[in-house]
DNA sequence: ATGCCCTCTTTGAGAGGA
């Protein structure tokens, strides 16, 4: 089974991208993010025509997020994540396919850093520690993805010093994530590519694809009783390159 | 240090992104 990422970075002006990259890939799911449109302006009908059924859940402006299967639509477990029925940003969603538990994240940027943006983001990943916490205790194998806005090592940026007061990058964030890690996730591109330069996100500035300074910040965490299950793990950095592309990559991974 | 580019929106110039 082949799960995808892609951060679309608004699907309405992403469709004829994001209907060629399904197309070129068959993903059996893509975890979709930044939506950036309201829940009726969804393009359902575009993606049943290629065969995808999508559960997701919009807002206008900015977030949103889905999940897309090949034939039967995902069964949603809930969207939102859980610990503050105040937060309204659509920045997480999570489905049961085919015996496992997928959830789909779009974690918040947090720039500026320090600020109410950056304690919103340290307070959004408390509370996606203490669910995927309750995930593990689950037992049901789980893919957590999406854009965790994280470069979890100096090494996942082409530049790590110009990025230390980033809110990607800040200590607390990498202090944050590596408490997720401990729980006893594992990153599934890093598990099958220790040692390789990979970046998934490139600046529409100063051709930041075309000099390859990019960031790694899409990720995907298995839990512990999937891990002997994952065959590969890949970003499709081309799509980067095509016209029109999301100032992300697509990244995929192939499941038993 | 800042803008760069791209997307969205009360279609303007501003906010947000990372």
């Amino acid at each position: 089974m082949k799960i995808a990422t892609y951060n679309v970075n608004g699907i309405s002006s992403r469709l004829p991208v994001l209907l060629r990259w399904l197309n070129e890939t068959q993903p059996d799911v893509a975890c979709l993010q930044e939506l950036k449109a309201p829940q009726e302006k969804f393009p359902e009908e575009a993606l049943k025509e290629i065969g995808y059924s999508a559960i997701w859940h919009g807002q206008k402006s900015w977030n949103g997020v889905a999940i897309l299967t090949n034939g039967e639509p995902a069964k949603e477990r809930c969207r939102v994540l859980p610990g503050d029925a105040e937060d309204e940003h659509s920045r997480y969603i999570e489905a049961e396919v085919n015996g496992l538990i997928i959830g789909c994240l779009y974690l918040p940027n947090g720039n500026p850093a320090p600020g109410p943006k950056y304690d919103y983001k340290l307070s959004w990943m408390d509370r996606f520690n203490a669910h995927a916490a309750e995930l593990i205790k689950g037992g049901t194998p789980v893919i957590l993805t999406g854009d965790y806005n994280v470069i979890p090592t100096g090494f996942d940026v082409y530049k790590p010093e110009r990025w230390t007061e980033d809110a990607l990058f800040r200590t607390e964030t990498r202090e944050s994530y590596e408490r997720i890690i401990a729980q006893g996730w594992t990153d599934a591109i890093r598990k099958l590519h220790p040692t390789e330069k990979i970046y998934t996100f490139y600046d529409y500035f100063r051709n930041a694809y075309g000099r390859d300074a990019g960031l790694r910040i899409d990720h995907f965490l298995l839990s512990p009783n999937i891990v002997d299950r994952l065959k590969a793990a890949k970003v499709d950095r081309h799509v980067r390159g095509w016209e029109k592309s999301s100032d992300h990559c697509p990244v995929w991974i192939e499941i038993d």
